[in-house]
DNA sequence: CTGTTAGCGCGTTCAA
DNA sequence: TTGAACGCGCTAACAG
């Protein structure tokens, strides 16, 4: 007879009263009648049994209710099907599209999720982060900006496919999907002087990415001779309150505006709602530019418009990077340089 | 020299060219001149080594740039410092508060979180419960309702520290923080009535607890003589989308109401577009009532009433629970019921 | 197609 | 305070 591996050791113990003891392999071996590696494969790669062992062995772990532990099998295969995704925050995320469609993806191709919150402590992000890479996953999504240099250092020693997402960095450090922040401040601007508009301002939160829109904004009505744009720059994270301060700020300082241009479609919904209770008309006396495109919140304002970012495609395509990544043979790592641009709407001349 | 464990098996080896073999503790032991063991202690009980081993092992650490593989330890010590949260989405949540004072909360407490977006399909969502249980998490956080009842016994099970939030319903699996939906329901129809309105209509998402809160409404205001309560019920998620067509669902029936109660903050904000894109004024011609306080939502509009929860003192609470328990020394499992309660919050009137 | 052997990297448990 | 043995539950790699 064979020697048994492991704690349960010979058919001679007795009916193994164990405290509470988890289910292992081991356990519907015995009951399906195979070798533990047997159960193994027919879970994992059903296509290598045969068709009657690895009816037996389904019928054992369902009747054992047996649940596959993960950490071991991750740690001997050392594959963790664990894909850690960064975000700034979850409340109000103008990356929910994003990360909804990417998470679907990856659960439909058997991946789970590691979500953190990045916030706005650049310490806290990198302990974040460390604790994370611990768990070995096997990609990572980042979406809002790490901070610390010693954070980007630990995921180019990680090894492993990283996508930045919602940007088009010159210093990648990895994979890239995403747009130019620089054009849509370019486009933006463009746009609304096409329309006639002269008098720009702008709210925006102290977000990298948002500064970096505005500041190509700005640049760019400075070559059409608009030299100064008078700006309200609030703390994170994006909310209405946001919007209402800002719009407040701009006008008790006595700014005289046209057009308001916000760093996202939450704050502009803000700047809409003190427009309002001002009895300003929108786009009459005053228009609002949003941009995101957050589940159409600029719906909520007919005369609202925004540059719509396709989150959800930005999601696929991430998760596709990824998968293609994890399943690339060698090391047939094809560099990711994927622009997803972006579409400017204008609700109010349609 | 002592015997080497593990894969660098004898003395005899050559200089170990693997091909790209991942830092262990070993690695670590050798360049501080301590035993693996000490390592490990170094950083996982600081406390029980040396001050000036301590340093030798921390300044190893540094230089290697050692990540402890948790898989490993977690296989080890039977222990994830993982937790499991379950909501419907990402996208607009209600729970968004809950979840980043929870995350936060677990986050600072050594704890890492996994995230699982059930969605609207309850097949799919058993198949997410056995992967996420695969990981094996130290708890889990239930925030959306868990649809099969095969999944409940798998939690039930799993034994392990189960917190359903949002919520006091009757069979609890583990422990509960939430509020009653009923007497939510409830508040909100004595409220609207003492404020004199008569022609109620509804405008909800097809979501168990936002319907519950919807019937115990309906049938405080039969109580009260009021018969018939015109409702449209829409498919989720929330979106502005909905409560634009809610309204105009209702309206366009011939409906005449003057208060719209809205399952979410989000809905009511479309109900709101929608009135003003119909020149009705609010509350004067209708009163709205949202739900949530989703981030200050109700901001929007001066007089959007609303219930508000405080999702960020619920995540606070459901974290406190979770810990409470891992920390519990023995199985001094005291049952956990906490009734969070809700504020109606009637700015219409302030 | 199935079984055997030998770890994955760490923490538990004891002994020193 | 430190170290050695052992095994957590699983899979890679080979053998049959």
């Amino acid at each position: 007879m064979p020697k048994k591996t492991g704690r349960s050791a010979d058919p001679a113990s007795p009916p193994e009263p164990k405290k509470s003891a988890s289910l292992t392999l081991i356990d519907v071996a015995r009951v399906a009648g195979v070798s533990p590696m047997t159960v193994s494969r027919a879970l994992s790669r059903p296509d290598l049994v045969s068709e009657q062992t690895r009816e037996k062995v389904m019928t054992a772990v369902r009747k054992t209710g047996y649940v596959p532990n993960m950490l071991a099998g991750s740690l001997a295969s050392n594959k963790s099907r664990l894909v850690a995704i960064f975000l700034p925050t979850i409340a109000n995320s103008i990356f929910a599209d994003t990360v909804q469609a990417l998470m679907d993806r990856l659960t439909q191709a058997g991946y789970q999720t590691l979500l953190g919150l990045t916030g706005y402590d650049a310490e806290q992000e990198e302990k974040l982060l460390e604790a994370v890479l611990g768990r070995r996953p096997d990609g990572i999504v980042l979406t809002g900006t790490l901070h610390t240099e010693s954070s980007r250092t630990r995921l180019a020693q990680a090894g492993i496919p990283v996508v930045e997402a919602w940007d088009l960095s010159e210093d990648p450090i990895d994979m890239l999907v995403g747009f130019s922040h620089e054009k849509v401040g370019e486009a933006t601007a463009r746009h609304l002087l096409s329309k006639g508009y002269k008098r720009f301002s702008i709210v925006s939160i102290g977000d990298p990415r948002g500064l970096r829109r505005c500041n190509s904004l700005i640049a760019e009505l400075k070559q059409h001779g608009i030299d100064t744009v008078p700006m309200q720059v609030l703390a994170p994270p994006a909310t209405l309150q946001v919007g209402r301060e800002g719009l407040a700020g701009l006008l008790d300082r006595g700014v005289a505006t046209d057009v308001v241009v916000c760093s996202s479609d939450t704050v502009a919904q803000g700047v809409l709602a003190e427009a309002a209770s001002r009895g300003l008309r929108v786009p009459e006396d005053l228009a609002v530019m949003g941009f995101g495109d957050l589940s159409s919140a600029a719906q909520v304002h007919p005369a609202l418009s925004t540059v719509k970012v396709d989150g959800n495609r930005i999601g696929l395509q991430v998760a596709q990077a990824l998968l293609d990544r994890f399943n690339a043979p060698g090391d047939s790592a094809r560099p990711v340089r994927v622009d997803t641009g972006f579409t400017l709407i204008d609700r109010a001349s349609t």
